[in-house]
DNA sequence: TTTACACGTCAATGGTGTTGTCGTAAGGTC
DNA sequence: GACCTTACGACAACACCATTGACGTGTAAA
């Protein structure tokens, strides 16, 4: 009695042969899926995206796209990957690793919140894919042409792109709210922290001016600053470029 | 033709009156199906958590949560902010700032992370409740104690913040995915990153037992120790506690 | 004791991801 | 040009999801 091998319904990317349109005339790629999904998160929010409302947008029956990913998470690193691809095209290092990674962080940070409701899907994922691939390894050249020990360099990679994934993930999301729940969260600055007493919170009574112009922007350019310069202090003067 | 008022189906935690037993003898409660929900998702994982299992688990009919939360997303904001209760239980300031500031950070980031399902949707809005405000006072006045002068603390406040909520919102994100997913991002760090060529991937080959090492954990403990060095080298010498 | 209505239950609606099966047409081969 | 093989799109079905309208019961107020 033979093992008969399940067969895989996915073909991967290089093995396809056939190219048949869908009865509504499309015809199916994995970069087709990828675009459409995109367009669809863009135009309609993240939660109009799913199996079948992408298949309508695509003019293909949904189980269709069980061909190209084996499943909706798949289809969703993908997604994220088209994004990490997207914030590096055309980027050049400079040589100075501080300004290498400060344009780099603001780049990410930037591509995802120009895609926020893609971005919420995304940014928290290991993808393995290209892109995903290509950007670690930018940035760990930089890191180790900068001079800085394997063990740091590692530990400050983790925490650099963390902190620019979860930053434009958080940015994303306030951006990617519904109009009426975003409207409210900021009008909690006035309506809250506006009118507490001196009396029971000095500090914010103190700072609010200040506080309530600076929490209207993002924290990570300030945050990112802060990193960089935490890093540079730890740079082995005699490695310093 | 009179206006017809809308029944709400929801009664306002003042107005309750009756407490019938449901059929298998549980009597609800606003407090009672939050705990049983923070209980389902700790015990069950993230992904155990729906209406229908809620109330399998509380002996009750799903519909019956109904007259209790509007929506998911209503027992969902309740869950996360029980959480920021929890979070800011029993916290002491030790006068170094830097220490408290650090405390405070991480169990921000632990709390948010027990409860990944709850915290998600918790940390991306602005709620102006007490606990938060709370939160926002002390930390201002923790930065003004250390000395810092206030255009610069409300820059880092707002900076070690939103590094907090993001890195905690992301790390929970992670942990609330499906089993299959989250162990297939863990499993990518072996089967892709370990795999590359040093040809087209030199730095990640040359630093892959690190670095496989170190993403198996979060980047925020480091990523805080950062931001807290770049601050401590920004405190005039002056004003240094 | 009566009565009003809070609230638990039932049933139904329309959404979701996913899979087994099947027919057909696109390619490769001759 | 004819013939196979099979990739792949379509269909139907399944199990799950959140949510809602209708209904009757029994509790607590009067």
């Amino acid at each position: 009695m033979s093992e008969r091998v399940t067969a895989e319904r996915v073909i991967p990317e290089g093995g396809r042969r056939r190219r048949r349109p869908t009865k509504q005339g499309a015809v199916l790629s994995e970069r087709l899926i990828v675009e459409t999904a995109l367009r669809l998160v863009a135009q309609h929010g993240a939660e109009a995206l799913s199996v079948r409302r992408l298949g309508a947008a695509l003019g293909a029956d949904p189980s269709a796209l069980y061909r190209y990913f084996r499943n909706t998470d798949a289809l969703l690193l993908a997604l994220a990957d088209e994004l990490i691809g997207r914030a590096q095209e055309g980027w050049r290092a400079t040589g100075d690793w501080r300004e290498d990674l400060r344009s780099m962080g603001l780049r990410i940070h930037a591509c995802y919140l120009s895609h926020p409701q893609a971005a919420v899907l995304g940014a928290y994922r290991t993808t393995g894919r290209p892109h995903e691939t290509a950007a670690v390894e930018r940035i760990l050249g930089i890191l180790a042409a900068a001079g800085f020990p394997a063990p740091f360099a590692v530990r400050a990679y983790h925490a650099f792109i963390d902190q620019a994934l979860a930053f434009a993930a958080q940015d994303a999301a306030a951006l990617a709210l519904p109009k009426a729940a975003r409207e409210a969260d900021e009008a909690v600055w006035n309506s809250v922290y506006g009118r507490l007493s001196a009396d029971t919170h000095p500090h914010i009574a103190a700072a609010f001016p200040l506080l309530a112009a600076d929490m209207r922007g993002s924290g990570y350019p300030f945050a990112l600053e802060l990193l960089l310069a935490a890093m540079a202090v730890a740079l082995p003067a005699a490695a310093g470029s």
